[in-house]
RNA sequence: CGGGGUGUGGCGAAGUUUGGUAUCGCGCUUGGUUCGGGACCAAGAGGCCUCGGGUUCGAAUCCCGACACUCCGACCA
């Protein structure tokens, strides 16, 4: 039997490196689950929706962290830190925005064992928050603009949870500002969107549209929201990012006013713009392949991994040392593995969470002055002269982060298809799947419409429009917006 | 919220139909041999069978209930 076994895994290994993981052409939804468990990401808590982030899951966001903050930092924001709890008539203060949300906040009823005399919401988001501080200190243009940001997490109950994707807690960054014109708060909206959009694109390697939800998917209580939408593996749509304008509506309603330069009281203009965790799902389903994770080498905790082969023999020990500390001192995020797993075990370990780039340092290498190294992307190998490890390693890493970057631009290039009539948008989703462009007519009634007959929802209407004429696929009038439709985590 | 599946050492499972000493693989510990694609030998450790009730001399197994995970759908910024 067992023997049996091991030539059945003997077969197996020579299309397929890791066994543990199913392959995502067999089930997508299996497979992430393996890749999230497997690379060591998350572990379950005993409350569903409630993820544990582990060691290397939390280390991707902090690189997340570390890079966006500087992007927030250098456009002049500031980081905050507002309460966990709002009380249920703060909440309240913003129609549309509390119809929103009340469906899925969890209530603090209690404090030790005295029931409260009004009920406390665990954030959903905190524009309410910053709202009631900022009618307190916001007094005269001079007090203005703020440009705020806190990175904290969020409780939203909802019913169907998936790692990173959906959680009912979720860690993220929200950023809020208050401004003295529409005109200077729609700039930091789109300012803000396309930080998100160079984020995603340069350093996540995750190509994105950037365009504006319709007001059917627009957030509660905004003027507008933009968003940046990726194309995953499965060609399903996943809003990576978005950043909404609120007009003075929220200033209205908890009565934030100043005096301008003209000695007017005059209602502030709004923003807020966040990112989540869900983008670490996004990573994984853009580039993760059927051998695990693989992360893009600007963002991932560990570019290189240095892997002694017959660490016993003489010297093997030294030289992987040497390496490590010589690609350290050049500035690069790597490590050695001098465990006693045999080597096999190590590659496949180091695929599973998507190590960049391994380095392979054996006793023939080193006769030979040399080291091999291995992509994670492709699997190419390349046989390195030692004296010149710091200058090709670099090279090898651009060349991943490049490789990823152009296989998701192709991702969704090939996958994004010109439509003119519902048919043809319910065909395309059902026999290919991706994104469908079309003209829309602007009505929500015509979207609802295509959501019930071919299951799509508006993923946006893109920045870059072509302004050309054509006609509604559901009434068929003649308008000239594009949007695109799909189907959306 | 509707429908399906699952819950047994850390992980994956068998055992449940037909109640009777809790099994297997992986992993873990120790020692030794290995080392270029998940190595091998030997000796060990580890379990409130998800939880709560019931039936029974006796329950992982039968009955009732709860909870959790997971997939599909609905919902969702």
């Amino acid at each position: 039997m067992g023997r049996l076994m091991k030539g059945l895994k003997e077969v197996a290994k020579e299309k397929k490196q890791v066994e543990q993981i199913t392959d995502m052409e067999v089930d997508f939804a299996q497979w992430y689950t393996d890749v999230v468990t497997k690379a060591e990401l998350i572990d379950y808590s005993g409350v569903k929706g409630l993820m544990i982030l582990r060691p290397y899951g939390y280390a991707i966001w902090e690189n997340i962290q570390k890079v966006l903050d500087g992007m927030f930092k250098e456009k002049g924001h500031e980081n905050v830190a507002m309460p966990l709890l709002i009380p249920e008539s703060l909440l309240q203060k913003e129609k549309d925005h509390v119809e929103g949300f009340a469906p899925e906040v969890a209530w603090v009823t209690y404090g030790g064992s005295e029931k409260l005399s009004e009920r406390l919401c665990i954030r959903p988001t905190s524009e309410t928050l910053f709202c009631e501080h900022w009618g307190h200190i916001v007094h005269s243009w001079r007090d203005l603009p703020k440009l705020y940001n806190q990175w904290c997490s969020v409780l939203r109950w909802e019913k169907t949870t998936r790692p990173f994707l959906r959680g009912r807690e979720f860690h993220w960054q929200e950023g809020h500002t208050l401004h003295a014109t529409a005109e200077e708060a729609i700039n930091e909206t789109m300012q803000q969107l396309e930080v998100y959009a160079e984020f995603c694109e340069n350093w996540l390697a995750m190509p994105v549209i950037r365009g504006r939800k319709t007001k059917k998917e627009q957030f509660a209580g905004a003027e507008a929201t933009y968003t940046v939408e990726c194309m995953m593996h499965d060609k399903k749509a996943l809003q990576s990012g978005t950043s909404h304008y609120f007009g003075d509506g929220f200033a209205k309603a908890f009565g934030i006013t100043f005096t301008d330069k003209n000695n007017q009281l005059t209602y502030p203009h709004q923003t807020s713009w966040g990112l989540s965790t869900r983008i670490i799902g996004g990573l994984i389903m853009t580039h993760g392949d059927n051998n695990g994770l693989v992360l893009p080498p600007k963002i991932a905790p560990i570019q290189v991994i240095v892997l002694p082969i017959a660490m016993h023999k003489d010297g093997v020990t030294d030289k992987a040392w040497e390496l490590i500390n010589r690609l350290k001192a050049a500035g690069l995020r790597v490590r050695g593995d001098f465990s006693d797993n045999s080597p096999g075990w190590k590659f496949s370990e180091y695929e599973m969470k998507g190590v960049p780039l391994r380095i392979e340092i054996g006793p023939k290498d080193i006769e030979n002055g040399q080291c091999v190294a291995v992509r994670r992307d492709n699997g190419e190998k390349t046989v390195i002269a030692l004296e010149e490890l710091e200058a090709k390693i670099p090279e090898l890493l651009d060349a991943v982060q490049q490789g990823l970057f152009d296989k998701a631009k192709r991702n969704l290039e090939e996958h994004t298809y010109d439509a003119v009539t519902a048919d043809d948008i319910k065909e395309i989703i059902n026999t290919k799947g991706g994104f469908v462009r079309t003209k829309w007519c602007g009505d929500t009634e015509c979207e609802l419409k295509l959501k019930e007959y071919a299951g799509v929802s508006s993923r946006c209407m893109p920045l870059s429009q072509d302004g050309k004429e054509g006609v509604c696929p559901v009434c068929g009038r003649s308008c000239n917006t594009t949007i695109i439709w799909g189907v959306a985590y």
